[in-house]
DNA sequence: TAGATTGTTAATCGATTAACAATC
DNA sequence: TAGATTGTTAATCGATTAACAATC
């Protein structure tokens, strides 16, 4: 509403594919790459090109004709498009073998998310280190969130807990989850609910198996 | 082929809403629950009835006016229709953080997915244990992969090293690769990459929260 | 029976692809 | 200049939604 080049809903099928040709241009950029064309971006990724032009439209950058389109400025486009250019500090609920796996990943950074603490139900757990996180009772969570200004909240609770942890962060103020559980959840309005569900990518992925041994 | 009533191309947002259905089925089977009816699934999931009929059409299964579909039929062939009525043996290579994660998560072997080993290239976790699996050395894999029938590969290797990962599967015969790095991998023809790129996750997320703030 | 729901055919909507003038 | 690529407008394609007769 405050941008009126900025359409009114963004395809999610462009949002996800930005990350993409920002991991590819950083490599470019890396080595030493000015310019890129859309054509060598689709090239890259199978895409066709004009796919990726309206991607990098959606973004606001400007090319040059016959040039394309200057790596360092473009990267800096979709960052700031997709929100990655400040970083967002969030909260993880749930330090079972995923929870640990993802704040183990520093990466997370990289792309405007810094975990900043974690917190679990299980009094063996709280008071323990996890990768140099410090890992709190959840009772706490609304104290801290409130506190430090915190409006993002990550799920790696048990199935039967993940209501429970978004209740708990939607009475803190948590304005945006990110949800690794299976359990469907119920959210107000207003409040974004993003699900990783692997189930959903393997069935994808064993369907077109199950043709593959089919033919 | 075989098959005149499937149809070329199954949408692939269709196969990421059968997981969905077929959890809440396996929830209403447990209630005891005979019968449901499209409306009743659409309204858990807050989805168009006719998208829901449309999806369970793909799998073949009819239903009865009135009334509805049979929960236990229903669940069927769903599982049929996604492949995960009959187990698919499978190699975790890269145990790290997240291909510990992936080894602790019993689940997917009610999703068809049995993980029989994990491979890593670290001569120290080779012979351990983890969640009850041995580790082996990744020079073992063709080996045992062939020995072992095994056709679905899992990738949870530092992204510098899946390229090499996806090369050994293909050598060794593996037909399908759940790939979790982020790096872009290139395969050959016949073999099909399913990749979960949870930065694509955040992308949606941060975007949307990015808007949040504007309003 | 009445009415909800299925199965099927048609309409709509949105994303992808095509076309083409402008331009560097 | 010649020609590749951008920006923009139009066409296509596929997924979602609507309409409606059949049916239990």
């Amino acid at each position: 509403m405050t941008n009126s080049t900025t359409p009114h809903t963004v395809p999610r099928a462009s949002l996800k594919r930005l990350p993409l040709y920002l991991h590819l241009l950083e490599n470019l950029m890396a080595d030493g790459v000015e310019y890129v064309s859309c054509t060598q971006l689709a090239k890259e990724f199978d895409f066709d090109a004009i796919l990726v032009r309206k991607d990098i439209e959606l973004t606001g950058e400007v090319g040059t004709a016959r040039i394309g389109f200057k790596v360092a400025t473009l990267i800096g486009s979709i960052k700031s498009f997709l929100g990655w250019d400040k970083e967002q500090d969030a909260f993880l609920v749930g330090v079972g073998n995923l929870g640990k796996a993802i704040l183990g990943y520093k990466d997370f950074k990289k792309y405007g998310l810094n975990i900043v603490a974690a917190f679990d139900n299980d009094s063996r757990k709280v008071g323990t280190k996890v990768f140099g996180y410090e890992i709190f009772s959840t009772s706490k969570f609304g104290d801290l969130a409130k506190r430090m200004h915190i409006y993002v909240g990550i799920i790696t609770v048990p199935p039967e807990h993940a209501q429970e942890a978004v209740d708990l962060m939607v009475d803190a103020g948590i304005k945006a989850i990110w949800n690794f559980s299976p359990a469907p959840l119920r959210i107000p309005e207003g409040v974004i609910l993003e699900n990783v569900r692997l189930t959903q990518s393997l069935a994808v992925l064993t369907n077109k198996l199950k043709r593959v041994f089919k033919s």
